[in-house]
DNA sequence: ACGATCCTCTACCAATTGGTAGAGAGGAGT
DNA sequence: ACTCCTCTCTACCAATTGGTAGAGGATCGT
């Protein structure tokens, strides 16, 4: 077979839980939807949770590694931010779930943030050391470096995952929506970030 | 009494649906909470859904209050903007569930989207015109309000309400950490905003 | 032919879920 | 004394939840 069980229960997994919800999705309805029973699924995983942190690990990995990716290589100031920020986006578009996993992952009641900042702490850090050397090279706005970053990742991941609040002020959800907000917050990070 | 039942449910229910969340809430949960019996409430409220739905209209008309006050003052250019940024974060420290609600809310699955946005439709309408105005006048950087309202919401309300993210980041979650948060953000707005 | 291992299944289970039916307490108006 | 209305309760229910126990089929090396 193309894909083990235990891949495709992951998949179903991190689609599911990345949109509709952990609390709300129960292992009948994921087993309903790959075709199995609800113990095949509890053969592979322990518990609920355990699938969880399993899809919150391997989603963790995926979003380090696009970092990864574009720190190698070695690009600075603003045309690196303006790198990140596209490739999250295209992230969004292509795996929305994963994006939407995060922000289960970062509610308030969540169990396994910490899972999830072990694997994106390195990255964080790096983020920061890179920012904190922009600035000092005089390439980017100074500031505080670790709340600047804390924006960014706000209006990044909002902009990119706020799909509903879109709807709801009438902004296109299509792929040319998508791209046109990606636009309109690289322009806005530019302004934020600029030096003076 | 000084609170009636009703509005004792609601309260309760507002603080369990914006921290915990509405799903994992149960309704046997938010009755011993109160020390009253499930059944009680299912005397104000005909289901679940219908206490979500109060609390959505409950909060959402607080929040446009609290808009409503801003907008009334007739401040303009980015002063009106860090006015509104100061009142969100004044709103996050005192009542976090308010803005906790609105996540759930806006999250993908969530029935009561449509409630919400017909209430923040007017002052969405409303921003839009007013970043529009100020951008005419030359007192912003010209770019499409629509877009600059949605990464301007994403930032603030992110900024504003992802403690776990924070504290994943090492950054405080204490009162002197929203004031820091909230200063960086203001610069950060800003520096993004101010014409060229 | 053999057991061993891997995998998926049927059959259950106790606990919890949102919700229904209706009793009874208390006060207000007559 | 009477009924009516408001409110909170006990008792119950069907459905769903995550999870256990263990049977049975396939495939493997021996």
């Amino acid at each position: 077979m193309a894909e083990s069980t235990r891949e495709r229960i992951l998949d179903a997994a991190l689609r599911a839980y990345g949109t509709e919800g952990f609390a709300v999705t129960s292992l009948d309805a994921l087993a309903t939807e790959l075709g199995i029973r609800k113990q095949t699924i509890l053969y592979y995983f322990p518990s609920k949770q355990a699938i969880f942190e399993a899809v919150v690990d391997r989603a963790a990995s995926d979003l380090v590694k696009v970092f990864e990716e574009q720190a190698a290589r070695g690009v600075g100031g603003l045309d690196q931010v303006e790198a990140i920020v596209k490739r999250v986006f295209r992230l969004a578009v292509r795996r929305p779930q994963l994006l939407g996993l995060i922000r289960e992952v970062t509610r308030p009641g969540s169990l396994s943030i910490d899972r999830l900042s072990a694997h994106t702490a390195p990255i964080f850090d790096r983020a920061r050391d890179f920012l904190q050397r922009e600035m000092d090279a005089g390439r980017m706005r100074a500031s505080d470096p670790e709340m600047l970053l804390l924006s960014l990742y706000s209006t990044v991941v909002g902009v990119a995952t706020e799909l509903e609040v879109q709807r709801a002020m009438g902004i296109s959800d299509s792929l040319r929506g998508a791209v046109a907000r990606r636009q309109e917050l690289i322009r806005f990070l530019r302004a934020a970030l600029e030096p003076v």
